[in-house]
DNA sequence: TGTACATCAGTGAACGCGCGTTCACTGATGTAC
DNA sequence: TGTACATCAGTGAACGCGCGTTCACTGATGTAC
């Protein structure tokens, strides 16, 4: 049974999950509120009891996706081995299916609306950050701008892929950073092992 | 003088320009025709004279915009040598100030815009691949992927960049993919050296 | 060269529609006695 | 346990406004004679 607390944060909840779904879809200026709340199945004249504006459910959106995403990799990164970490974390984010489906990454999918909202772009600050962090740890002793390289790259490739029509240009973007970012401890091992010979 | 037939596309040119400049700001879906017709200096009646309808406008921004890039691009890459052809267009890419007043490539500040819209999509497929052209002329003798992972890089590097409310972190981003790139040669060369050695 | 007419780029009012937000109301749930 | 009242999540009509698109019109430019 649910008290009222619990009820209230339940269709807090399915507004945001709601608003996921279409904002990734169609763009925060894609969909209205009405559609949104139509999508977690209400009237929108219910939306101001949970959110102040429209801007504000577009910045926690944001967050909670990246949230979650963040909460999976540092999950990942601190429970399995260094390598396989770093493979999970690369497989999930350039899934093919993934990208044709549209339910990529916020950093991919939602990239424009963040950048030009301010308080979105620092609602998404602390999970980005964690990602970050997340991915150093799985890339070793490299220097610490490596992680930042490395998103790059995924984040890089996933747009690439969702802007071009042709289905293998587009897995041709995903494998050939799939290769870069899993090879990248090759090469510095390479180069230590050619400095210390 | 200007007859008619240049007056009607000297018009269509500043709607195309008008519109760049906002569609870059605020997205597609951010703005409306009339907004473009007013930065061009003209009432939005006669916008449906140069465009059947907005879409169509959004689609050749983004062609138009990411034609520009790649011709430049291509004349960089075919007029001057290859390690400075590639410094030029990294640095023309990943340049600070660029990306902090907005004037980003396409590919990076329309991402989504385009993405969504399977009409600009095609639209921007030719230049698109001309720019992978280019770079793989300046990357030299590495297999092609490299010019993939390298627009890749270039891409997700500056759309962070543009996320992050954080100045520093911003640069950082940018200068990691410059270094990337720029010494993306340097490993291969040693591991060929290592090879023939 | 001058006049009469045709062309057509651009104007601005109007169309139906959906937007974000507000608010008086409903009705189900929770509380007091 | 039963009744009376308070709370509050959700409803749906309404607000002013801006959207994409259409169209009758204007007036400047180009053409014919």
């Amino acid at each position: 049974m649910s008290t009222a607390f619990t009820r209230r944060a339940e269709t807090r909840q399915k507004i945001l999950a709601a608003a996921a779904r279409l904002f990734r879809a169609h763009g925060v200026d894609g969909i209205g509120v009405d559609a949104v709340m139509r999508e977690a199945g209400m009237t929108h004249g219910g939306f101001y009891l949970h959110f102040p504006s429209k801007e504000a459910l577009a910045a926690e959106v944001s967050r909670s996706l990246l949230d979650d995403a963040a909460r999976r990799w540092e999950m990942v990164a601190t429970t399995t081995d260094r390598g396989e970490a770093l493979n999970n974390i690369v497989d999930g984010y350039l899934d093919a299916e993934k990208v044709a489906s549209g339910g990529t990454c916020v950093l991919t999918c939602l990239c424009n609306d963040v950048a030009r909202r301010p308080v979105a772009r620092e609602a998404v600050d602390a999970p980005l950050r964690s990602m970050i962090q997340s991915l150093q740890k799985c890339l070793g002793e490299q220097e610490p701008k490596a992680s930042l390289t490395a998103l790059s790259q995924l984040v890089g490739a996933v747009v690439l892929a969702r802007m071009t029509d042709d289905q293998q240009l587009a897995d041709k973007f995903l494998n050939a950073a799939r290769e870069a970012i899993l090879s990248s401890e090759a090469p510095s091992q390479i180069a230590a092992g050619v400095e210390s010979a």
